[in-house]
DNA sequence: TTGGACGAATGGTCTAGACCGGTCCATACC
DNA sequence: GGTATGGACCGGTCTAGACCATTCGTCCAA
């Protein structure tokens, strides 16, 4: 198990992709122990910083876990990586083994609500582009999608057919822009007739409605979305950790 | 702002809560530039490696982000740094700035079914204690939440009356379990008449299920938790990030 | 038999350097 | 005026060590 020392990746990238094929593989079992940092730096003929950082990584990816005095070992069961994770309608039904489309229901320019001015951080009235969908998969449909844009950001968005191309591609090549986190408000509610008619549900019906305001990862807001999706076959999942000491920190100081 | 290096918080620790200060304090507006890890190193009289380490934490907090061949940057807006964080109903109403109160609705020993036993990964009859309550904010009914806890990892558990104390603080001062990561599935649907009584729902109501399993730091799971939400008084908020790369290449190996 | 001291191994922290490629700007050259 | 170019500075990666507290097995003395 050489490692490219000319490589355009990391040498601990290299390390951490190795002890990963090792994991995937089922050599170990889970909370088998893994060779030590001290080994492994010899094994792999790098500083035992370069180990650590790499298994860090590991360890934050909740993969494995470390024992001060014990060892490192194998995390167990494995828990869905992609819980966290932003995707795109379009990749999440791919994920799912499902062919993704959608239905135009609108695509204009108009001045910002306050409601979205104030999510997107602009001054209200100023341009955005609005854009709604009916998006299915495998022709089922599952959920209607607003998304407001700030003109600014991607002026001629609209020579695009959005029944045939992905809102996020798009931005990634032809704007450059590349969406880094999210916040999402997911609450339950009752369908409206017009969103019972379009995701063929009968009255009453529950669904999900989800706000979610993405950013770059400089924190500037690029879109703010408003879906329904039908709750039947449509679930959102996620993954949540402990908060880490300084953030209690933080917060308590946030509430003072 | 001298370090104690006698401390029993280590220096990078440090450093991040003298950053954190001062990001806090409104001394530095988004995107201005912090000092250079060059010049942070020298002011603080450490390495430059340790500065990384509380630059590193602070990036993946999302306080701060790094640019290569220019610095490293105030992230803006701050975002609730609570939206990826585990935490109890208790503390998720007091945060919110409620008095959290609780009806103990059952509370006995079980045999476990199918789903619950595959969930806690125990074998399907192994006796489970269910803790059933009606949690409440400020009196009013908030979510019916049915806890499900392997008996094994906690005899004598019921000696607690949970209509006063919180689950969480007991399995961590009595039996020395702290919950460390958590699985959440959520999606929406019709109240059934008995949740509506409870909820002090009118019929048809929407309201949020959650089915969520608790993990320790190793990966065993503690708890299994099914609860159904009031969703006029109660939304789930979460943070999404980018999947990373090495996680990409991960679920890429998974879908072979 | 018990209990404590010791020592080896572990992960956690820290140092003082090094080199790399990206970024930016002043300066020199066309 | 426009364009190279070189240097200063930046974060990212990496090394080869060091010491610490924790853990745990072993061995010895009570």
């Amino acid at each position: 198990m050489p490692l490219q020392r000319e490589a355009p990746n990391p040498l601990y990238m290299q390390v951490k992709e190795a002890l990963l094929e090792d994991l995937l593989s089922g050599r170990y079992r889970p909370h088998d122990r893994l060779p030590s940092e001290r080994e492994l730096s010899h094994r792999f003929n790098v500083s035992r910083m370069t180990v650590r950082q790499a298994m860090l990584n590991l360890v934050r990816d909740g993969a494995i876990y470390a024992r001060v005095g014990k060892g490192t070992f194998v995390a167990a069961p494995k828990i869905d990586q992609q819980l966290r994770t932003l995707t795109s309608f379009s990749q999440d039904v791919r994920s799912r083994g499902g062919q993704p489309t959608s239905l135009v229901l609108e695509a204009r320019e108009m001045a910002a609500s306050t409601e979205v001015a104030t999510a997107l951080q602009v001054a209200a009235g100023v341009p955005v582009l609005v854009l709604s969908r009916l998006r299915m998969a495998d022709s089922v449909p599952l959920a209607v999608e607003t998304t407001n844009l700030p003109l600014a950001l991607c002026p001629n968005l609209f020579q695009h057919d959005f029944g045939v191309e992905s809102l996020y591609q798009v931005l990634r090549s032809d704007y450059d822009i590349h969406p880094a986190q999210a916040e999402q408000v997911i609450e339950a509610a009752l369908a409206s007739p017009r969103e019972a008619e379009l995701l063929e549900l009968t009255s009453p019906a529950a669904v999900l409605r989800m706000q979610r305001l993405t950013r770059d990862s400089t924190g500037r807001p690029i879109e703010y979305v408003h879906s329904t999706y039908r709750s039947d076959r449509y679930k959102f999942r996620s993954l949540l950790t402990v908060a880490t000491p300084s953030l209690i920190v933080e917060n308590a100081r946030n509430s003072r």
